[in-house]
DNA sequence: ATTCAAATGTGAGCAGTGTACACTTTTTGA
DNA sequence: TCAAAAAGTGTACACTGCTCACATTTGAAT
Protein backbone atom coordinates (compact mmCIF):
# COMPACT_ATOMS: atom_id res chain seq x y z
CA UNK A 1 0.00 0.00 0.00
CA UNK A 2 3.06 2.21 -0.35
CA UNK A 3 1.43 4.05 -3.20
CA UNK A 4 3.75 2.51 -5.80
CA UNK A 5 6.42 5.08 -6.35
CA UNK A 6 9.30 4.72 -8.72
CA UNK A 7 12.72 4.51 -7.05
CA UNK A 8 13.84 7.67 -8.77
CA UNK A 9 10.90 9.52 -7.33
CA UNK A 10 11.57 8.14 -3.87
CA UNK A 11 15.19 9.20 -4.03
CA UNK A 12 14.12 12.64 -5.13
CA UNK A 13 11.67 12.90 -2.26
CA UNK A 14 14.35 11.73 0.13
CA UNK A 15 16.87 14.40 -0.80
CA UNK A 16 14.06 16.92 -0.77
CA UNK A 17 13.22 15.86 2.75
CA UNK A 18 16.91 15.94 3.70
CA UNK A 19 17.03 19.55 2.64
CA UNK A 20 13.86 20.30 4.55
CA UNK A 21 15.21 18.59 7.67
CA UNK A 22 18.55 20.36 7.58
CA UNK A 23 16.91 23.72 7.01
CA UNK A 24 14.37 23.06 9.72
CA UNK A 25 17.06 22.09 12.20
CA UNK A 26 18.92 25.26 11.34
CA UNK A 27 15.84 27.37 11.93
CA UNK A 28 15.19 25.72 15.27
CA UNK A 29 18.78 26.30 16.27
CA UNK A 30 19.38 29.80 14.97
CA UNK A 31 15.96 31.24 14.20
CA UNK A 32 14.32 31.98 10.89
CA UNK A 33 16.71 34.83 10.18
CA UNK A 34 19.65 32.53 10.80
CA UNK A 35 18.73 30.22 7.94
CA UNK A 36 21.31 30.31 5.16
CA UNK A 37 20.97 28.26 2.01
CA UNK A 38 24.71 28.11 1.74
CA UNK A 39 25.01 26.64 5.23
CA UNK A 40 22.34 24.08 4.38
CA UNK A 41 24.05 23.06 1.16
CA UNK A 42 27.39 22.87 2.94
CA UNK A 43 25.98 20.59 5.60
CA UNK A 44 24.53 18.27 2.97
CA UNK A 45 27.68 18.36 0.81
CA UNK A 46 25.82 20.07 -1.96
CA UNK A 47 26.53 23.10 -3.98
CA UNK A 48 24.30 26.11 -3.20
CA UNK A 49 22.75 25.94 -6.63
CA UNK A 50 21.69 22.32 -6.09
CA UNK A 51 18.92 23.35 -3.74
CA UNK A 52 17.26 25.20 -6.57
CA UNK A 53 16.52 21.89 -8.28
CA UNK A 54 14.15 21.17 -5.40
CA UNK A 55 12.89 24.58 -4.35
CA UNK A 56 12.38 27.57 -6.53
CA UNK A 57 13.47 30.02 -3.87
CA UNK A 58 14.29 30.37 -0.22
CA UNK A 59 10.74 31.50 0.48
CA UNK A 60 9.44 28.35 -1.15
CA UNK A 61 11.67 26.24 1.04
CA UNK A 62 10.52 27.99 4.18
CA UNK A 63 6.94 27.67 3.02
CA UNK A 64 7.40 23.93 2.67
CA UNK A 65 8.80 23.70 6.19
CA UNK A 66 5.89 25.74 7.40
CA UNK A 67 3.49 23.36 5.70
CA UNK A 68 5.07 20.38 7.42
CA UNK A 69 4.77 22.11 10.77
CA UNK A 70 1.09 22.66 10.10
CA UNK A 71 0.71 19.00 9.25
CA UNK A 72 2.33 18.00 12.52
CA UNK A 73 0.07 20.38 14.42
CA UNK A 74 -3.01 19.11 12.66
CA UNK A 75 -2.25 15.46 13.35
CA UNK A 76 -1.38 16.24 16.97
CA UNK A 77 -4.75 17.93 17.40
CA UNK A 78 -6.57 15.17 15.57
CA UNK A 79 -5.09 12.46 17.77
CA UNK A 80 -5.95 14.23 21.00
CA UNK A 81 -9.46 15.01 19.82
CA UNK A 82 -10.01 11.45 18.70
CA UNK A 83 -9.13 10.13 22.15
CA UNK A 84 -11.74 12.31 23.85
CA UNK A 85 -15.45 11.70 24.25
CA UNK A 86 -18.23 14.22 23.88
CA UNK A 87 -18.26 17.63 22.28
CA UNK A 88 -17.01 19.48 25.34
CA UNK A 89 -14.09 17.20 26.05
CA UNK A 90 -13.15 17.00 22.39
CA UNK A 91 -13.08 20.75 22.00
CA UNK A 92 -11.03 21.07 25.15
CA UNK A 93 -8.63 18.37 24.01
CA UNK A 94 -8.13 20.11 20.69
CA UNK A 95 -7.41 23.41 22.34
CA UNK A 96 -4.94 21.92 24.79
CA UNK A 97 -3.18 20.07 21.99
CA UNK A 98 -2.82 23.34 20.11
CA UNK A 99 -1.37 25.08 23.14
CA UNK A 100 0.91 22.17 23.98
CA UNK A 101 2.30 22.25 20.46
CA UNK A 102 3.13 25.90 20.79
CA UNK A 103 4.75 25.24 24.13
CA UNK A 104 6.75 22.31 22.86
CA UNK A 105 7.87 23.79 19.55
CA UNK A 106 7.82 27.53 20.08
CA UNK A 107 10.08 28.31 17.14
CA UNK A 108 8.04 26.18 14.78
CA UNK A 109 4.88 27.75 16.05
CA UNK A 110 6.29 31.17 15.59
CA UNK A 111 7.43 30.31 12.09
CA UNK A 112 3.96 29.13 11.16
CA UNK A 113 2.44 32.52 11.79
CA UNK A 114 5.25 34.46 10.22
CA UNK A 115 3.59 35.21 6.94
CA UNK A 116 5.64 36.06 3.88
CA UNK A 117 4.28 38.14 1.00
CA UNK A 118 3.55 34.96 -0.93
CA UNK A 119 1.26 33.33 1.60
CA UNK A 120 -0.47 30.66 -0.38
CA UNK A 121 0.06 27.29 1.31
CA UNK A 122 -0.31 28.99 4.63
CA UNK A 123 -3.87 30.10 4.02
CA UNK A 124 -4.78 26.61 2.91
CA UNK A 125 -3.32 24.97 5.97
CA UNK A 126 -4.98 27.38 8.27
CA UNK A 127 -8.28 26.78 6.59
CA UNK A 128 -7.81 23.11 7.34
CA UNK A 129 -7.40 23.79 11.04
CA UNK A 130 -10.27 26.22 10.92
CA UNK A 131 -12.55 23.70 9.27
CA UNK A 132 -11.66 21.06 11.85
CA UNK A 133 -12.56 23.42 14.64
CA UNK A 134 -15.72 24.49 12.90
CA UNK A 135 -16.60 20.83 12.50
CA UNK A 136 -16.29 20.27 16.25
CA UNK A 137 -18.38 23.30 17.05
CA UNK A 138 -21.03 22.41 14.52
CA UNK A 139 -21.20 18.87 15.85
CA UNK A 140 -21.73 20.17 19.33
CA UNK A 141 -24.49 22.45 18.17
CA UNK A 142 -26.28 19.80 16.17
CA UNK A 143 -26.14 17.34 19.03
CA UNK A 144 -27.67 19.98 21.26
CA UNK A 145 -24.69 20.16 23.60
CA UNK A 146 -23.85 23.69 22.48
CA UNK A 147 -26.44 26.41 22.22
CA UNK A 148 -26.36 29.49 20.05
CA UNK A 149 -28.04 32.87 20.10
CA UNK A 150 -28.54 35.33 17.30
CA UNK A 151 -25.39 37.30 17.95
CA UNK A 152 -23.37 34.48 19.47
CA UNK A 153 -23.84 32.09 16.58
CA UNK A 154 -21.76 29.30 15.12
CA UNK A 155 -19.20 31.55 13.47
CA UNK A 156 -18.84 33.68 16.57
CA UNK A 157 -18.24 30.63 18.74
CA UNK A 158 -15.68 29.29 16.30
CA UNK A 159 -13.85 32.60 16.24
CA UNK A 160 -14.01 32.83 20.00
CA UNK A 161 -12.52 29.39 20.50
CA UNK A 162 -9.80 29.89 17.98
CA UNK A 163 -8.84 33.30 19.26
CA UNK A 164 -8.66 32.16 22.86
CA UNK A 165 -6.56 29.12 22.13
CA UNK A 166 -4.33 30.90 19.67
CA UNK A 167 -3.93 33.85 22.00
CA UNK A 168 -2.85 31.67 24.89
CA UNK A 169 -0.53 29.74 22.62
CA UNK A 170 1.13 32.85 21.24
CA UNK A 171 1.54 34.41 24.64
CA UNK A 172 3.22 31.23 25.81
CA UNK A 173 5.82 31.49 23.08
CA UNK A 174 6.52 35.22 23.16
CA UNK A 175 6.17 36.15 26.78
CA UNK A 176 8.10 34.19 29.35
CA UNK A 177 6.68 30.71 29.53
CA UNK A 178 6.05 31.04 33.23
CA UNK A 179 3.97 34.16 33.23
CA UNK A 180 1.99 34.45 36.46
CA UNK A 181 -0.95 32.15 36.14
CA UNK A 182 0.01 30.51 32.87
CA UNK A 183 0.03 27.06 34.45
CA UNK A 184 -1.62 24.12 32.78
CA UNK A 185 -4.48 24.06 35.26
CA UNK A 186 -5.14 27.75 34.79
CA UNK A 187 -5.24 27.31 31.04
CA UNK A 188 -7.68 24.44 31.35
CA UNK A 189 -9.83 26.53 33.64
CA UNK A 190 -9.97 29.30 31.07
CA UNK A 191 -10.82 26.98 28.23
CA UNK A 192 -13.54 25.28 30.25
CA UNK A 193 -14.92 28.68 31.11
CA UNK A 194 -15.15 29.63 27.46
CA UNK A 195 -16.78 26.36 26.51
CA UNK A 196 -19.21 26.66 29.37
CA UNK A 197 -20.28 29.96 27.84
CA UNK A 198 -22.03 28.17 25.01
CA UNK A 199 -22.85 24.84 26.61
CA UNK A 200 -26.45 24.02 27.38
CA UNK A 201 -27.25 23.68 31.06
CA UNK A 202 -27.61 20.01 31.91
CA UNK B 1 7.80 73.18 29.56
CA UNK B 2 9.73 71.80 26.57
CA UNK B 3 12.20 70.11 28.86
CA UNK B 4 14.99 72.50 27.94
CA UNK B 5 17.01 70.71 25.33
CA UNK B 6 20.08 72.03 23.62
CA UNK B 7 19.67 72.73 19.91
CA UNK B 8 22.34 70.18 19.08
CA UNK B 9 20.43 67.56 20.93
CA UNK B 10 17.21 68.47 19.21
CA UNK B 11 18.84 68.28 15.82
CA UNK B 12 20.21 64.89 16.70
CA UNK B 13 16.81 63.67 17.80
CA UNK B 14 15.29 65.01 14.64
CA UNK B 15 17.58 63.16 12.27
CA UNK B 16 17.15 60.09 14.44
CA UNK B 17 13.43 60.39 14.04
CA UNK B 18 13.84 60.99 10.31
CA UNK B 19 15.67 57.70 10.04
CA UNK B 20 13.01 55.96 12.10
CA UNK B 21 10.23 57.42 9.97
CA UNK B 22 11.85 56.49 6.67
CA UNK B 23 12.58 52.98 7.88
CA UNK B 24 9.08 52.61 9.28
CA UNK B 25 7.51 53.74 6.02
CA UNK B 26 9.64 51.25 4.17
CA UNK B 27 8.55 48.45 6.47
CA UNK B 28 4.90 49.35 6.04
CA UNK B 29 5.34 49.42 2.30
CA UNK B 30 7.53 46.40 1.70
CA UNK B 31 7.40 44.37 4.90
CA UNK B 32 10.05 43.81 7.54
CA UNK B 33 12.17 41.73 5.22
CA UNK B 34 12.06 44.49 2.65
CA UNK B 35 13.82 46.96 4.89
CA UNK B 36 17.24 47.92 3.57
CA UNK B 37 19.53 50.30 5.37
CA UNK B 38 21.01 51.35 2.05
CA UNK B 39 17.60 52.27 0.71
CA UNK B 40 16.89 54.26 3.86
CA UNK B 41 20.17 56.14 3.67
CA UNK B 42 19.63 56.79 -0.03
CA UNK B 43 16.21 58.24 0.60
CA UNK B 44 17.58 60.55 3.27
CA UNK B 45 20.64 61.52 1.19
CA UNK B 46 22.92 59.93 3.70
CA UNK B 47 25.72 57.50 3.32
CA UNK B 48 24.93 54.01 4.60
CA UNK B 49 27.52 54.33 7.33
CA UNK B 50 25.86 57.46 8.66
CA UNK B 51 22.99 55.47 10.13
CA UNK B 52 25.42 53.74 12.42
CA UNK B 53 26.02 57.00 14.25
CA UNK B 54 22.42 56.75 15.44
CA UNK B 55 21.79 53.02 15.70
CA UNK B 56 24.28 50.35 16.52
CA UNK B 57 22.76 47.84 14.17
CA UNK B 58 19.78 47.14 12.00
CA UNK B 59 18.20 45.14 14.81
CA UNK B 60 18.54 48.12 17.09
CA UNK B 61 16.81 50.31 14.54
CA UNK B 62 13.95 47.87 14.15
CA UNK B 63 13.72 47.55 17.91
CA UNK B 64 13.36 51.32 18.18
CA UNK B 65 10.57 51.30 15.59
CA UNK B 66 8.92 48.48 17.49
CA UNK B 67 9.12 50.50 20.69
CA UNK B 68 7.42 53.47 19.05
CA UNK B 69 4.65 51.20 17.79
CA UNK B 70 4.13 49.95 21.32
CA UNK B 71 3.94 53.51 22.54
CA UNK B 72 1.28 54.32 19.97
CA UNK B 73 -0.68 51.23 20.96
CA UNK B 74 -0.41 52.04 24.63
CA UNK B 75 -1.62 55.59 24.23
CA UNK B 76 -4.45 54.48 21.96
CA UNK B 77 -5.60 52.03 24.59
CA UNK B 78 -5.18 54.55 27.36
CA UNK B 79 -7.30 57.14 25.58
CA UNK B 80 -10.14 54.77 24.89
CA UNK B 81 -10.08 53.38 28.41
CA UNK B 82 -10.05 56.86 29.87
CA UNK B 83 -13.19 57.78 27.97
CA UNK B 84 -15.15 54.84 29.37
CA UNK B 85 -16.92 54.52 32.68
CA UNK B 86 -16.97 51.54 34.97
CA UNK B 87 -14.75 48.50 35.10
CA UNK B 88 -16.70 46.53 32.51
CA UNK B 89 -16.84 49.26 29.92
CA UNK B 90 -13.23 50.25 30.49
CA UNK B 91 -12.01 46.72 30.01
CA UNK B 92 -14.11 46.38 26.88
CA UNK B 93 -12.85 49.69 25.53
CA UNK B 94 -9.26 48.65 26.08
CA UNK B 95 -9.77 45.38 24.28
CA UNK B 96 -11.49 46.99 21.35
CA UNK B 97 -8.75 49.60 21.09
CA UNK B 98 -6.17 46.83 20.98
CA UNK B 99 -8.05 45.01 18.24
CA UNK B 100 -8.69 48.18 16.29
CA UNK B 101 -5.01 48.99 16.34
CA UNK B 102 -4.17 45.60 14.90
CA UNK B 103 -6.84 46.08 12.26
CA UNK B 104 -5.65 49.54 11.37
CA UNK B 105 -1.91 48.90 11.37
CA UNK B 106 -1.56 45.19 10.65
CA UNK B 107 2.07 45.41 9.59
CA UNK B 108 3.03 47.37 12.67
CA UNK B 109 1.16 44.95 14.84
CA UNK B 110 2.84 42.06 13.19
CA UNK B 111 6.22 43.69 13.62
CA UNK B 112 5.62 44.19 17.31
CA UNK B 113 5.28 40.50 17.96
CA UNK B 114 8.09 39.51 15.71
CA UNK B 115 10.69 38.92 18.35
CA UNK B 116 14.37 39.05 17.51
CA UNK B 117 17.04 37.20 19.49
CA UNK B 118 17.83 40.37 21.40
CA UNK B 119 14.36 41.03 22.79
CA UNK B 120 14.97 43.54 25.51
CA UNK B 121 12.84 46.60 24.91
CA UNK B 122 10.08 44.37 23.73
CA UNK B 123 9.67 42.60 27.04
CA UNK B 124 9.58 45.93 28.81
CA UNK B 125 6.90 47.35 26.56
CA UNK B 126 4.78 44.29 26.83
CA UNK B 127 5.05 44.40 30.57
CA UNK B 128 3.70 47.92 30.42
CA UNK B 129 0.61 46.79 28.54
CA UNK B 130 0.28 43.80 30.83
CA UNK B 131 0.44 45.97 33.91
CA UNK B 132 -2.20 48.31 32.52
CA UNK B 133 -4.50 45.40 31.92
CA UNK B 134 -3.76 43.92 35.30
CA UNK B 135 -4.53 47.31 36.80
CA UNK B 136 -7.97 47.34 35.20
CA UNK B 137 -8.73 43.82 36.33
CA UNK B 138 -7.53 44.47 39.84
CA UNK B 139 -9.59 47.63 40.03
CA UNK B 140 -12.68 45.73 39.01
CA UNK B 141 -12.04 43.09 41.61
CA UNK B 142 -11.42 45.55 44.41
CA UNK B 143 -14.55 47.49 43.57
CA UNK B 144 -16.52 44.27 43.70
CA UNK B 145 -17.57 44.41 40.07
CA UNK B 146 -15.46 41.38 39.18
CA UNK B 147 -15.49 38.21 41.23
CA UNK B 148 -12.80 35.60 41.51
CA UNK B 149 -12.68 31.96 42.49
CA UNK B 150 -9.75 29.92 43.66
CA UNK B 151 -8.81 28.62 40.24
CA UNK B 152 -10.13 31.57 38.26
CA UNK B 153 -8.20 34.20 40.13
CA UNK B 154 -6.79 37.57 39.23
CA UNK B 155 -3.90 36.23 37.18
CA UNK B 156 -6.14 33.81 35.34
CA UNK B 157 -8.58 36.55 34.43
CA UNK B 158 -5.78 38.78 33.23
CA UNK B 159 -4.34 36.03 31.08
CA UNK B 160 -7.77 35.20 29.77
CA UNK B 161 -8.50 38.77 28.73
CA UNK B 162 -5.15 39.29 27.14
CA UNK B 163 -5.22 36.00 25.26
CA UNK B 164 -8.69 36.61 23.90
CA UNK B 165 -8.00 40.12 22.73
CA UNK B 166 -4.58 39.29 21.36
CA UNK B 167 -5.89 36.19 19.66
CA UNK B 168 -8.66 38.07 17.91
CA UNK B 169 -6.22 40.80 16.94
CA UNK B 170 -3.68 38.40 15.48
CA UNK B 171 -6.30 36.47 13.58
CA UNK B 172 -7.49 39.72 12.08
CA UNK B 173 -4.05 40.48 10.72
CA UNK B 174 -3.04 37.03 9.49
CA UNK B 175 -6.27 35.51 8.28
CA UNK B 176 -8.36 37.43 5.84
CA UNK B 177 -9.81 40.43 7.58
CA UNK B 178 -13.32 39.38 6.70
CA UNK B 179 -13.33 35.92 8.14
CA UNK B 180 -16.89 34.69 8.67
CA UNK B 181 -18.14 36.30 11.82
CA UNK B 182 -15.20 38.60 12.44
CA UNK B 183 -17.39 41.67 12.34
CA UNK B 184 -17.13 44.39 14.92
CA UNK B 185 -20.38 43.44 16.59
CA UNK B 186 -19.35 39.80 16.81
CA UNK B 187 -16.08 40.78 18.40
CA UNK B 188 -17.83 42.94 20.95
CA UNK B 189 -20.20 40.10 21.71
CA UNK B 190 -17.28 37.79 22.39
CA UNK B 191 -15.50 40.27 24.62
CA UNK B 192 -18.67 40.99 26.59
CA UNK B 193 -19.16 37.26 26.99
CA UNK B 194 -15.69 36.87 28.45
CA UNK B 195 -16.11 39.79 30.79
CA UNK B 196 -19.51 38.52 31.88
CA UNK B 197 -17.73 35.34 32.92
CA UNK B 198 -16.15 37.09 35.87
CA UNK B 199 -18.64 39.88 36.53
CA UNK B 200 -20.77 39.74 39.64
CA UNK B 201 -24.47 39.33 39.03
CA UNK B 202 -26.20 42.64 39.62
C1' DA C 1 38.35 85.05 17.68
C1' DT C 2 41.17 80.94 18.12
C1' DT C 3 41.68 76.47 19.05
C1' DC C 4 40.94 71.91 19.99
C1' DA C 5 38.06 68.12 20.80
C1' DA C 6 33.89 65.88 20.12
C1' DA C 7 30.28 64.86 17.02
C1' DT C 8 28.75 63.88 12.45
C1' DG C 9 29.12 62.25 7.81
C1' DT C 10 31.86 59.82 3.94
C1' DG C 11 34.12 56.22 0.71
C1' DA C 12 36.03 52.19 0.16
C1' DG C 13 35.76 47.70 1.09
C1' DC C 14 34.90 43.07 3.49
C1' DA C 15 32.30 38.97 4.22
C1' DG C 16 28.10 37.09 3.50
C1' DT C 17 23.59 36.52 1.20
C1' DG C 18 19.97 34.75 -2.54
C1' DT C 19 19.92 33.64 -7.12
C1' DA C 20 20.82 32.92 -12.36
C1' DC C 21 23.17 30.46 -15.91
C1' DA C 22 26.14 27.87 -18.67
C1' DC C 23 28.30 23.76 -17.88
C1' DT C 24 29.34 18.71 -16.58
C1' DT C 25 27.91 14.44 -14.66
C1' DT C 26 24.61 11.00 -13.66
C1' DT C 27 20.36 8.54 -14.29
C1' DT C 28 16.60 6.97 -16.94
C1' DG C 29 13.78 4.62 -20.43
C1' DA C 30 13.26 3.01 -25.15
C1' DT D 1 23.32 1.37 -26.68
C1' DC D 2 22.16 5.97 -26.86
C1' DA D 3 19.86 10.21 -26.61
C1' DA D 4 17.12 12.85 -23.45
C1' DA D 5 16.09 14.21 -18.96
C1' DA D 6 17.49 14.96 -14.31
C1' DA D 7 20.78 16.20 -10.85
C1' DG D 8 24.64 18.67 -9.39
C1' DT D 9 28.62 22.21 -10.04
C1' DG D 10 31.40 26.67 -10.53
C1' DT D 11 31.25 31.12 -11.47
C1' DA D 12 29.47 35.37 -11.11
C1' DC D 13 26.15 39.21 -10.19
C1' DA D 14 23.73 42.31 -7.41
C1' DC D 15 22.64 43.04 -2.94
C1' DT D 16 23.01 43.02 2.06
C1' DG D 17 24.77 44.58 7.00
C1' DC D 18 28.67 46.38 8.77
C1' DT D 19 33.65 48.29 9.80
C1' DC D 20 37.14 51.69 9.72
C1' DA D 21 40.26 55.15 8.50
C1' DC D 22 39.43 59.58 6.99
C1' DA D 23 37.14 64.35 6.13
C1' DT D 24 34.04 67.72 7.67
C1' DT D 25 31.30 70.20 10.73
C1' DT D 26 30.01 71.74 15.22
C1' DG D 27 30.49 73.29 20.18
C1' DA D 28 32.55 75.42 23.69
C1' DA D 29 36.45 76.93 26.47
C1' DT D 30 40.40 79.72 26.23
Amino acid sequence: MTHETKPSERRRNKTRQDILDAAHAMIVERGVEGLSLRAVSDQLDYSPAALYRHFGSKDELVDAIRAQCFERLNTAIFQRVASANGAVEQLLAGGLAYIDFARQYPIDFHLMFHFAPSASTQAENRQTAMRALLFLVRGGIESGVFVTTETYNEDAITLHCWATVHGIAILQTTVARDEPGATVTTIETILRKVIAGFTAAS
